[in-house]
DNA sequence: GGCAACACGCAAGAATCTTGCGTGATTTTG
DNA sequence: CAAAATCACGCAAGATTCTTGCGTGTTGCC
């Protein structure tokens, strides 16, 4: 079960290059990183089973697909027991409308990235759900009106 | 470039899998999707030229490899001319840590999601470069505690 | 110095990708 | 309404890629 500390060189460019294209061919990426295909499979293999590399997605276009909505949520709790956290974050994963959502420290509690077909939905879905939880205190919104950085979770910049 | 319009049952089956496995084989794609190899690669390929997937990415695990501190920073400016709007989304390009930044309308004028080896590197780049930028008026900051819902951008609870 | 552990690259068989082509269904047109 | 055109499907075959086993060279540790 490798750490960072196991990683070489080698590993950070398969990491930084699958982060950027995650469906490129084991062949590519070979050739990318400097070694035959071989051991870049099992590279790459060891980083997924070691949990280093959680997964693959493909990145959509939500304007395209007639999501015209996205947003952002902070909410504030009430009540910040261990059991109410949990109940509010169970409940956001049954919400379609959000996509990540994340427990925060700090003037709110969640924070969660919505994803809307319209203005009126996204409304709907902050009066007659969110606002009408219980135990929902706050709740704050900010609509993005672009995206204007998109990189992967990990830097590459140091490294 | 077909629009949303022009998706049927199959390409948003396509969309759905492909978003919870990037990396999913043509082969077993098209077994899912209940049509054969050929035709399942091509409307890929037509989805992805027509930008509704708009690439594929490795999702990277930041605990495991030494990045302890995920935060949002959400930023006012002290004046919100276009000018302005655009020199700062600029800035937030150039700094490694924030990875998604996005222009908000409420509060703030900008969203940004933020990863950092640990908080005293998190703290330094909030003093010495988000506060030290010109124009920036506020900044509101939330750690995350941790992530409770991590899906893709669309959702498919209703197609 | 010798041994164990490890990662590399080569090679070959299996699986997948990719393209061309024929067929059938749906839509458009006369 | 019929004929033509369009479209997407599935089959098949060659090209590419994946995957595994194996031998070699290096590194680290007795």
């Amino acid at each position: 079960m490798p750490l960072k500390a196991d990683l070489d060189a080698i590993d950070w460019k398969i990491l930084r290059e699958l982060q950027a294209d995650g469906r490129m061919t084991n062949v590519e990426l070979s050739n990318r990183v400097g070694i035959s295909a071989p051991p870049c499979l099992r590279r790459v293999k060891r980083l997924e089973e070691a949990g280093i590399i959680r997964g693959y997605r493909a990145l959509l276009n939500a304007p395209a697909l007639g999501l015209d909505v996205v947003a952002f949520c902070l909410i504030g709790l009430h009540h910040q027991a261990d059991a109410e956290l949990r109940t509010f974050a169970e409940r956001t994963r049954g919400w379609p409308i959000v996509r990540d959502a994340w427990m925060v420290s700090g003037e709110s509690d969640f924070l969660l990235h919505c994803v809307a077909s319209d203005l009126g939905a996204f409304q709907t879905f902050v009066i007659e759900e969110l606002t009408s939880t219980p135990n929902v205190d706050t709740v704050r919104t900010a609509l993005t009106i672009r995206r204007i950085k998109d990189e992967g979770l990990v830097s590459f910049a140091q490294p």
